[in-house]
DNA sequence: GGAATAACCTGGATGC
DNA sequence: TGCATCCAGGTTATTC
């Protein structure tokens, strides 16, 4: 599933070929890869229709391209099966293909930029840019203090360097859910996913239905580190692939999956001290951890 | 206002 | 073999 190192895997793969790239052709083959648009198919075809892309931007799990000329940018969030794929032009259909752009690159040359998309969680959409609260950039891959309206409301991620880590801690510090539930907060932190979330519990030695608010500081500190470790060392690997849901650009996997110790792990030993893996319903999914390693406090 | 939950969706795995 | 059911999970609307 596309949590933030695999979405930055997304992000640094098409970074060179659509900065400075210009869109020649636009076909949504699927209005459903639409749901976040404000609009018609029409109008979004229309309004990429020859416009050139002046980055490749990221903040937690979502991605947009600004368009130069106007302060607009297409907005992209892969959901739980999204993929952007490179291909050569005029490249067969992929199955489950929602929308494809046809770009040419004063460098690269002609490409085809497929949205490919099973579960139609994902979509696109052109939005307006606002100026961000803080003034920095609006994340990875940009220097512009701007951010599209439909991200405005997500947190900054533990990689961005404006990540505010006083909020962190003192947001956390005032809320009495289970600290799982506020990591998977997007509005809290942004990025992590439920794979991170058991991942960094783990190397935290943190229960996952702990009150976030009974945590100490240094319980909090030791976890956000954790988080970052865990997605800078996914990202080095080219993230978590289990299946065919979360490939790159090029449409290979990654290898962290070999990596980790807690999530999708049930009944296998602990590799800290050997005891089993369990699982254990958390809302609508599921959580795994480690019941030696992560003993529940009150 | 904060917290919890359901719904959206598809296809692979499993059970009968 | 074929059908029904379950499960995966990010985001958001709805409910409590």
């Amino acid at each position: 599933m596309p949590e933030l190192p695999e979405v930055e895997v997304v992000r640094a793969g098409l970074a060179p070929a659509l900065v400075g790239a210009r869109i020649e052709a636009c076909t949504v083959l699927d209005p459903r890869a639409l749901t976040r648009h404000v609009g018609t198919s029409s109008s979004f075809e229309s309004e990429l229709l020859g416009r050139s892309i002046g980055a490749a931007a990221r903040r937690g799990k979502f991605l947009w391209f600004p368009l130069e000329g106007a302060r607009r940018a297409v907005v992209a969030h892969l959901g739980m099966s999204g993929q952007m794929l490179l291909r050569e032009p005029g490249a067969a259909t992929e199955r489950h293909e929602r929308i494809r752009w046809d770009i040419s690159h004063p460098a690269h040359g002609e490409l085809s930029v497929l949205f490919v998309d099973q579960r139609t969680f994902g979509s696109l959409a052109v939005d307006d840019l606002l100026p961000t609260p803080d003034g920095a950039a609006g994340g990875r891959g940009t220097d512009v203090p701007e951010v599209p309206s439909q991200v405005a409301h997500i947190a900054r991620d533990p990689l961005d360097p404006a990540f505010d880590r006083a909020r962190f801690h003192r947001e956390a510090a005032r809320r009495s859910s289970a600290i799982k539930r506020v990591l998977l907060d997007q509005e809290f932190v942004s990025g992590i996913g439920n794979i991170y979330a058991d991942e960094a519990l783990w190397a935290a030695r943190i229960h996952p239905e702990t009150p976030a608010s009974s945590l100490a500081r240094v319980s909090r500190a030791r976890l956000l580190e954790s988080a970052i470790a865990v997605m800078t060392k996914a990202l080095a690997e080219g993230g978590t692939s289990f299946d065919a849901q979360y490939v790159n650009v090029n449409g290979q996997a990654g290898y962290f999956a070999h990596s980790l110790e807690a999530y999708g792990r049930t009944g296998a030993p602990c590799s800290r001290c050997g005891s089993a893996i369990v699982r254990v319903a958390f809302t609508n999914r599921s959580s795994h951890y480690c019941p030696r390693c992560q003993r529940r406090r009150p």
